[in-house]
DNA sequence: ACATACGTGTGGGAA
DNA sequence: TTCCCACGCGTATGT
């Protein structure tokens, strides 16, 4: 990994265009091939571009010009002044890899296996149905055995009671569901997002921060009837 | 600007919970007090944490830990070995802000100066036309005098129709339109996005690459009738 | 401070 | 490969 230090002004382009003027900013090339510019706030980079572009260096009477291109995409580094410029050797592993915990997608398989945690005498029908609206997170069947078409959010906005809208509309019109309603399972419902959800008559739960815990999952084995702690 | 070159593990717990394995790998502290951790591909960091978090560095055995940390988060980073530690000194300069051409709101202004570009004799009404769902981006009529909502997108996905069926059925029942219909504007309309639209009357035309070339802004100056070339 | 929306979003998984 | 969706999205803007 190389970062060099140096007054510059960036134009990039490709998938849109943009401009930064001539200031001091820290440049990191890295071996893959990938470079980002970026200033002293934030942790995002002003501009970067992705790894295998290939770096030309030209001459030019104030600047030398560094051009970093790949097939489609070009950024143009104007350095009128390089104050440092350091190789950090860093071994590279490919394992070296972010383990997440706590995503949506686990939050998705802890409410299949917990379905009392959305709704009294609610049980576990399908992952992944299928719609001809696209996939809904959870298909179950609530204590009169209608079918509860459950999207999964950490934290829903909007779009998530749309998306249980399509769904819940494409099961009764093309899988021929004439029983079937929406529900959203969260961690946080945002206000705006209950008023919609409201209006178009689908219900929602907040699940509690707890689920990781497992308190749900704790399951009494000493006893014949074990119980849902 | 800080850079360390330390073998590190990481730990992170806050919105979710990630864990990285002990390697060698650049830290990046910021004088905003931002931090992030790199290894040596890609331009996103591995883990990262935004401004304004508190370092505080303890010794314990085979370790120092880094521990930076806010109101709600905290990174917790176990130095093993730092090979290298650098200062490189960047001004901040608050004017250092990238400067974009070619975003969304630009094809918006666009699009509302040339409503021709949607359709046959559409005429501009309102930009950001309030709904009780949210802001329209652009309201138009159409050669009948037929309100249109125009939701304008670079690239429309299923969500874009979801906003505009809102913003439609908002119209409806809570503006007191009567006839009013929706209208998806994009450089690219995804197959299952037109197939969704299709299903919910909602109308697509994409808007050529060339958009930015002006050429529909360009009007004659010599006659008494400006005319649009 | 909270809520919403854009982004050269980025990254991963499935068709 | 393209397409779609989640993300500790980050970051800016309006309230």
């Amino acid at each position: 990994m190389r970062v060099v230090v140096a007054d510059c002004s960036v134009i990039y382009t490709g998938r849109g265009d943009t401009k930064l003027p001539r200031a001091v900013r820290a440049l990191i090339v890295k071996s893959d091939g990938s470079v980002s510019v970026h200033n002293d706030r934030g942790t995002k980079p002003l501009n970067y571009m992705g790894k295998d572009c290939a770096l030309t260096i030209t001459s030019e009477e104030d600047y030398d010009m560094w051009s970093f291109d790949t097939r489609k995409e070009s950024l143009q580094v104007k350095m009128y002044q390089i104050y440092s410029d350091s190789l950090l050797p860093l071994e590279r592993s490919p394992e070296d890899v972010l383990e997440r915990d706590g995503t949506e997608s686990q939050l998705q398989e802890w409410i299949a296996a917990n379905p009392e945690c959305v709704g009294e005498g609610f049980t576990f029908v399908s992952r992944e149905y299928p719609t001809g609206a696209g996939p809904v997170d959870i298909l179950m069947k609530d204590a009169e055995g209608v079918f509860v078409a459950v999207e999964v959010k950490r934290v829903a906005m909007l779009g998530a009671v749309d998306q249980v809208s399509r769904y819940v509309e494409a099961l009764k019109r093309d899988s021929g569901f004439t029983e079937v309603y929406g529900l959203i399972a969260a961690l946080d419902v945002r206000p705006k997002t209950q008023d919609l959800a409201q209006k178009r008559g689908i219900n929602w739960v907040t699940v509690p921060r707890s689920w990781r815990n497992g308190d749900f999952e704790v399951v009494s084995e000493d006893t014949d009837n074990p119980e849902i702690i």
